[in-house]
DNA sequence: TCTATATATCTGTTTATCCGTATATACGAA
DNA sequence: TTCGTATATACGGATAAACAGATATATAGA
């Protein structure tokens, strides 16, 4: 049950419920966090490693970036927090806002290139 | 958002996780919790009115006896949590053991009369 | 190697949470 | 009203969590 109680706590933070719902978007570098939340870049990173710590997300490097995305899986509590995410993303007018202005700067390039892919293209861009 | 982030955290403490599988069984009374979890009155209530603010549980006064149950709301966040408990009931040793103990005593009747009809029974059996 | 950028972690402080204990309130019965 | 039982709440201390700010680490590229 300690296991759960983890997942339940690393929910239990309203910065962290938001990145939770901008995570079912797609994976995300801190960077892009930062730039989203307006939060300062400790401050991320600390509530990006509590989340990992309890199994909710997993992280991977690229580069210079640090990419988290919601772990896939379908079992336990985290099975639960996923369908929550997914059904009551619609739900919130702070989610909708958040999910806004990462859209709106992902367009605007001015955050972290999202995917690796891209990085180089859009540095030829410029 | 904010009254999500109030289901979490009431979620989120070992005490009342048990005590919300508990109440997956039936309602039941503070001096049942009390004597399952072998736990101070005053602990016990206070994670009750955590949990009732959160709108998680409701109550309903009989006589003396004050009863607890899981809110039957099939909508929001609240949906997940019941669904959470009633699918992973069965995976955590605690919540076994909680829930025999809760057997044993209600059939030893060595604890508050679970149903008021059988209040005045249980008082003429002695 | 050195530099710049991205991210992680440490430090000190403030705030929130949990607990034991004591007390207050609500109810039924006398 | 007074008593006994069940429940709720208030108080103070201990522990944990959150924060801002500063610093350390990691990586890419020169």
């Amino acid at each position: 049950m300690d296991n759960d109680l983890a997942i339940f706590k690393a929910c239990a933070d309203a910065t962290r419920l938001r990145i939770l719902f901008l995570l079912t978007e797609r994976e995300l570098c801190v960077c892009e966090l930062v730039a989203v939340l307006d939060m300062p870049q400790g401050k991320i990173s600390r509530h990006l490693a509590i989340m990992k710590q309890a199994h909710l997300l997993t992280d991977r490097r690229d580069g210079i970036w640090m990419y988290y995305a919601l772990t896939d899986a379908s079992f336990g509590a985290m099975r639960h927090v996923r369908s929550y995410l997914a059904q009551e993303k619609d739900t919130h007018d702070q989610v909708y806002y958040d999910l806004i202005q990462l859209h709106t700067l992902a367009d605007q390039g001015k955050i972290c290139v999202p995917h690796p892919s891209s990085a180089l293209l859009t540095q030829i861009e410029r």
